[in-house]
DNA sequence: CGACACCTTGAAGAGGTTCAAGAAATGTGG
DNA sequence: CCACATTTCTTGAACCTCTTCAAGGTGTCG
């Protein structure tokens, strides 16, 4: 195993600077005054680059920072005792990870690249320090945490009272949703897990998945070549996420 | 070091002292010292009582404050476009809700008093103010939030990969432990919320959560009298939701 | 005391899982 | 660059869990 971590150590090698990058209106508060744009950049202790497979954190980890994902793709997952395994979250470029450690100072989740990635590392309490200096950082860190308690409150809607098409269909224009935010395609994708994570984050079984992917061919709302897909009716799908099924008006 | 504060008889002039409530464990931080202890007071604007039945918030409200429940029960819900509806949780006394509105300034979900409760409001700018000058303060309103976002990690796992029988036993044991946790009966309680709203909880149908509960009785793991429960083997409950069914290893 | 909400139980049915087999893509080492 | 091993994906058939529909019972509150 080439021990990759040396290149990312590299200070000097790297502009870490917030006020460059072209995620910031992803990541930064917006609003700030220019001096404050500029001390934003001290939150970034450094960058690290996570190949394919590897984990940013793992349950138990001790938890020190925050994560802005510059590039690349990343799934959360918890597993319980007995090894039951249950995706909470894709998570792309711009979003931040880590929350969940800030709690009991370790975490309790793994975060595992889907593919070559880098994150910003912010150290939490540099980000505490800033942020009761900088009106509009601790605004930001609230929003940002309460953003994800509010997505969690849509996954436990979608898990506790969607059906296997309507789940599907709601993780597609989700992720297409967020990807064009991203200047991406409206209608196409490449999904960067497998079938079997996908069910897991849907709590379904990646066999379920996989027909689900097959009937939304069928239907003609859907092309899929593998992980690649396209949107063929956007319409639809959303039909079937917000009428449950189809009642009458 | 006279902590004791004057309380008059008349509500309107209940002098709010966070610093005697009998809950500070539970919602404040601690380790604060005297003086950050008292300005902790300036944090709750007044009480606010809720009638069972009655919402504290609804989706839609704007947001202003967090509120700390001091008594009663509430659930929380969010609803999609088409009507359904997914109870995201149940809070109670020393419990933190209104944090899904920070996000938008306006709440996302409805939160409603299921028997007669008292909360303490909390507006959030002042919680801002003060979390600026008081250091434990601002690590505390981290903390509460992040553990938000992690018992919904707990949630995802129950509604992605458990089954009826081990949602309703990690249901139990968690409501138990909790009241447990504020001095009630580790082994009995009464449950404030009907068999829908815990099917909506679980991701189960009333019908499911009923037969379930039956089947406990049968299996001699609960006695079960309309909401009164009193919990007879708790490692049995705890077997089934950590071993999945009895896998031997 | 009567109306209403809530709970239990049964029987039939649907949706998703499980098990199994094979195909397609991906990665690896020679 | 090809052959082989591995992972990932698809599809079928049987099965099982939970849901749906229905009816009756129990508790509660004005």
């Amino acid at each position: 195993m080439t021990d990759v971590k040396i290149q990312s150590m590299n200070p000097q090698a790297i502009k870490v600077a917030c006020s460059n990058c072209n995620l910031r209106e992803l990541c930064m508060p917006l609003g700030l005054n220019a001096e404050e744009i500029d001390r934003l950049d001290l939150m970034v202790a450094n960058r690290r680059k996570i190949k394919r497979g590897e984990a940013l954190f793992r349950n138990g980890d001790k938890f020190s920072s925050l994560y802005a994902i510059r590039t690349g793709f990343f799934k959360t997952c918890v597993a319980s005792e007995d090894g039951r395994d249950q995706v909470t979250g894709f998570q792309m470029a711009g979003e931040i990870i880590g929350l969940d450690g800030i709690v009991s100072d370790h975490h309790s989740c793994d975060a595992v690249a889907l593919e070559d990635a880098e994150v910003c590392v912010m150290p939490f309490d540099r980000i505490e320090d800033l942020s009761r200096e900088i009106n509009g950082l601790q605004r930001h860190v609230h929003k940002i945490m309460s953003r994800e308690i509010v997505r969690e409150h849509g996954v436990m809607l979608l898990l506790g009272s969607m059906r296997a098409e309507e789940r599907l269909a709601a993780f597609l224009l989700n992720l297409v949703q967020r990807l064009h935010a991203r200047g991406f395609s409206q209608s196409e994708l490449i999904l960067r897990m497998t079938r079997e994570e996908i069910g897991s984050y849907l709590g379904l079984k990646l066999e379920t998945v996989s027909r689900t992917f097959s009937k939304f061919v069928e239907d003609g709302m859907v092309e899929v070549k593998q992980r690649h897909v396209r949107i063929l009716d956007t319409e639809a799908l959303n039909r079937l996420v917000n009428h449950q099924g189809g009642e009458c008006h």
